[in-house]
DNA sequence: AACCAGGACGTGA
DNA sequence: TCACGTCATGGT
């Protein structure tokens, strides 16, 4: 079998299991047709046109909040941006109006909030420039703070640009998948991305989907310790479970 | 009470 | 190039 047909196949079984993700969450978007009830606000599943490209607002939301989850959970970035929105602080102009240290305070929960900060305002001077177009990903990558990871996120979740966003937990799921017989350079970000990118053409749907539903699955069952009981993947996993937890750390101590 | 969380940068070899 | 230290808060 070769990678291009594991990695779809792969991309069915979760998708199966987990369902349509919604991402990336917008505080204000409301979801149109009748959403699913225990949906959790702000995502919006099989809705893959948010942000609109005119909603410059919600453009900026999804950037910063990428800034913000830099190595940090989601839900403290969540309590962030809502302190951010009720500050009328989310809009590319006042953010640059706002003094540093109000900015680091709101900022705090999210952690790392003197490098955040700086990241944030080397940002928005470069948001304000662009009057509605698509910046180009090496413009995103020149900016301090802005790595290959954000710099996707936001090329895909508020550009709608057919790029494989590729974090840790993609690592960290297929290092496992495949144990056996990894293909060269695996922990590369490009060589990891190269891998997707060659088993779709350019399907930003897809690219959405995938990404949300490893972060889904990472946290579920293939955590650091991994959960691999009732895990979706069994079948099409390398990894030796079955000694697993207990032998893993025997140097240790 | 360590460990982890949707990384990126600066440094020295 | 690349391994490693640094950055910081809050939840488990």
């Amino acid at each position: 079998m070769t990678y291009t047909a594991r990695i779809q196949k792969i991309y069915e079984t979760l998708y199966d299991s987990y369902g349509p993700q919604g991402w990336w969450p917008l505080t204000r978007s409301q979801q149109k047709n009748h959403a699913h009830p225990l949906q959790k606000r702000g995502y919006h599943p099989l809705d893959y046109s948010l942000p609109i490209p005119t909603d410059h607002h919600g453009q900026l939301e999804i950037c910063i909040g990428a800034i913000l989850t830099q190595n940090t959970s989601w839900t403290q970035v969540e309590k962030v941006l809502h302190r951010l929105t009720e500050l009328q602080m989310l809009h590319g102009e006042l953010l640059l109006l706002t003094e540093t240290d109000i900015l680091k305070e709101a900022i705090k929960p999210s952690g790392y909030f003197n490098q955040k900060a700086k990241k944030i305002n080397a940002f928005t001077l470069f948001f304000n420039t662009l009057n509605g177009r698509i910046p180009a990903r090496q413009e995103l990558l020149d900016i301090w703070g802005i790595g290959p990871e954000t710099a996707d996120s936001m090329l895909l979740y508020a550009f709608h640009v057919p790029v494989f966003v590729v974090d840790a937990y993609t690592r960290r799921i297929f290092s496992r998948i495949f144990y056996a017989a990894p293909p060269h350079h695996l922990q590369d970000y490009h060589h990891l991305q190269h891998l997707f990118h060659s088993s779709y053409d350019s399907n930003h749907v897809v690219f959405k989907e995938y990404h949300a539903l490893i972060v889904q699955h990472a946290k579920t069952h293939c955590k650091k310790q991994p959960a691999c009981r009732a895990c979706p993947l069994a079948s099409h996993c390398e990894y030796p479970s079955h000694h697993a937890s207990p032998m893993e750390n025997r140097d240790e101590r």
